[in-house]
DNA sequence: GATTGCAAGAATGTCAGACAATCCTGTTGA
DNA sequence: TCAACAGGATTGTCTGACATTCTTGCAATC
């Protein structure tokens, strides 16, 4: 029996099911930037306690998805265009970074897999679901980070993206947007394929920058 | 009066204090990696209750300085090896960036500070103090990245630092390594005080590349 | 009318105590 | 020797409580 088979079964606790809980609606823009979320309206609404809440929003304030003022309580953080820009920055470092490893490393499976999450992609983009882009974009880092070699890249990656998940979905929704999205993730995917490092940091880069210049309009738009 | 003043004092909470003195404790490696923390026994220990410990161990947890395993609790994370790699290579993605930004665009004032901590370094290698060799390389290294001007990569930066603490203590002692970690910090800071991006990027990544081979000896050497 | 001061209500920070579920360990029995 | 089991230890979770702090509306003052 290989010895890295994890048998466990871990048992899910109720404050994991709440973070998971809360960090989906969160995600998904159910609170408003800047509102307080009450400890009490959240026990009655989930149906926990007050204890197990307070863990869970202690693992979301570590996860920087929330804010905890002394006396004042939790909060949804309003991301300010500074703090937005400097994310994007170091997201553009690991993911050139990841997609110039993945190019040279990864398995001919998990690049069907890309090409099938590609194709999701295609889809979403030719639609108008704007939930379902962010989602199959999403799943496309998603690979390219899994398959980096480095579980640290991806760990890093997955914190700072949800931070600014705000500002994707606006951003997708621009005109336009999805499909150059789409042609830079074609490229991406292309060099990565091609097993072409160096082309693939570089398609990874220029996508980044523009993802980023389209969060900004999306923002001045004030959408 | 201007807007980003902050004039609220904030309360230290008894969640903040116990953070703080749990994430001290770990990183000055008061517990054996592997070691388990006995909720009933750290309470009695900080005089807390046992809702407030859970609070902060959940933090702790956020920030991967401690795992908690459902229904057998708390206990330091033992790093392996591949982990450790991982965390210096996205390491030295995040530090050279930083260094090379920091060259560029440093105040006078933060520069003479960097000075003074490299000096501080100097005198603590001659010694052969091997806590305040990582003490005050520590303190170097957080003035380049809370001079990069980008939080967020200060950030990161410092999550990950600190859970490779375990590592750096042992290699920081390793036969002559502290003099020539000395010489690269030095080259690190010329080439900031020059204002010379691509040189500081370049005795940034050295350092980092020699940091980590002498972890690896240390590790193996199972100091 | 605008501002200050105060008081009631709401929300948070923290604790104590409890109990079921789970894990660990040493003993017993085959 | 190994498997089953019993007991204690530990964690997961809840209820309830209370002091402290924040918020808000109203009254009083300039």
């Amino acid at each position: 029996m290989p010895a890295d088979l994890n048998l466990r079964i871990s048992p899910r606790t109720v404050q994991q099911e709440t973070v998971d809980k809360l960090r989906l609606a969160i995600l998904s823009g159910l609170f408003q930037p800047g509102s307080r979320l009450v400890e009490s309206q959240l026990c009655a609404q989930l149906g926990i306690s007050r204890p197990s809440l307070r863990e869970a929003l202690r693992s979301l304030e570590a996860e920087r998805l929330i804010e905890i003022v002394p006396n004042r309580g939790p909060s949804i953080p309003a991301l300010s265009w500074e703090e937005a820009t400097a994310i994007y920055e170091v997201r553009e470092l690991l993911e050139v970074e990841a997609a110039g490893r993945c190019a040279s490393r990864i398995p001919a499976e998990q690049l069907r897999e890309l090409e099938r999450s590609l194709l999701a992609f295609e889809e979403a983009a030719a639609s108008h679901d704007s939930l379902a882009q962010v989602t199959t974009a999403a799943d496309f880092y998603s690979i390219i980070l899994a398959n980096c070699g480095n579980p640290i890249l991806e760990e890093v990656h997955r914190g700072l993206v949800a931070r600014i998940s705000f500002f994707r979905g606006r951003s997708m929704s621009l005109e336009g947007r999805a499909q150059s999205s789409l042609a830079e993730m074609r490229d991406i995917y292309e060099s990565i394929a091609a097993g072409d490092e160096k082309a693939a940091r570089k398609a990874s880069k220029k996508h980044l920058l523009k993802a980023k210049a389209a969060a900004k309009v999306a923002m001045e738009n004030g959408v």
